[in-house]
DNA sequence: TATTTAATGTATTCACTGTCAACATTATTG
DNA sequence: CAATAATGTTGACAGTGAATACATTAAATA
């Protein structure tokens, strides 16, 4: 057992957002996750001046890991329409906010001030980043007043999206049919159809 | 100054509203709370059995609240068209997301699972409902599928809208024009118009 | 009305948290 | 090889949610 551990910033890294992604981004405790590194409470401090430091660092990974998942949806080499691959990246969107979805709450909270971590706001804006170009080369010559509207539109939808998937609000309608998920299972890709029109 | 305070829970439900739209969530404390009532730091014990059912009940607060701006941007009396009260209604819910925005935070945390407080869920579904009606209205017949899929739509995007209005991820077109807040501002109508159609 | 009982508020304590200062160990470098 | 910087540990502090035992008052009951 050797005193200097060598690589504990990135294996910090790693336990926060493996602890994150378990139990949530308010049951993240520096103690719980220097445990996890098998290190002392106190030596995150070595590498992070403050606990948000830390988890805006897991933020920013989960920014980065949503526009790694949205740049393969709408890869070129797939050589399906734009369109398609629009309809890959919202999916993909989805899938990411589901699959990851403490993550994606911590990525969402107030409690990280992206103003305070320029390359989390990178990052975010990365992730956006890839929505941008899909629909430009899906819309051509595009106004850029236009493209703004089209990338919102499409963003607070899915983050919207995300977000109802797991409020579990549903309208006193039928159940079965009127469901979130439903929405999502049966007839995404119309829904995200629609939403290319303005 | 008498040992018992006669109306705690309300002044306490009060004050943690206060507290949470000034400082935000996660930095509301029983004590704090219990400070701004006059009382001692256990008091609130008495009237909530835990931290998270006092939140609860600040966020039942925030849900009813949405659900009367709605209410009264809707309301018939006005005499406008239907469309139109659904056009007021899209404005009161931005409205009351970034006017609110800490207690619309909460609202919609995860620190709060719903489904342990049934009477939050049924105020969020309030709110929900009242999309439902004026939707109904505007649709008249319409079947209880595509109902679902406009009111989840149209709370998407509204939640979405409010969640990136505050985040301040913006892509790198032109920053004026494409910022969230102008599509708010300037397009809204036609914005909120476009999402009746599916 | 008198007395019991339930409701409501307090004081004290506990384990846990983020953070800091002081110290120990190792790696780096002149 | 010695000095110094980097990295990890120990111990402490104030603030947190929560539980317990106790104090005071309101309500119910005889």
């Amino acid at each position: 057992m050797k005193y200097h551990h060598g690589n504990l910033k990135e294996e910090l890294i790693s336990s926060a957002c493996k602890i994150c992604e378990a139990s949530g981004h308010d049951h993240m405790s520096l103690r719980s996750i220097a445990k996890e590194a098998s290190v002392s409470q106190t030596a995150p401090y070595r590498h992070f001046k403050t606990k948000e430091c830390l988890l805006a660092e897991v933020s920013k990974r989960g920014f980065e890991e949503l526009t790694e998942r949205l740049r393969a949806a709408t890869s070129e080499e797939s050589k399906a329409t734009a369109k398609d691959r629009f309809l890959e990246m919202g999916l993909a969107y989805l899938e990411f906010g589901l699959e990851k979805r403490k993550t994606y709450d911590l990525m969402h909270s107030p409690v990280i001030d992206k103003v305070e971590f320029p390359e989390l706001l990178d990052a975010a804006t990365g992730a956006f980043e890839e929505l941008v170009q899909i629909l430009k080369e899906l819309f051509p010559g595009i106004s850029e007043d236009l493209l703004g509207k089209k990338c919102i539109k499409f963003w607070a939808m899915m983050h919207g999206l995300v977000g109802l998937l797991d409020m579990k609000i549903e309208p006193e309608i039928d159940t079965n049919a009127s469901s979130a998920m439903s929405v999502v299972k049966d007839d995404f890709r119309s829904f995200l159809e629609e939403s290319l029109e303005i």
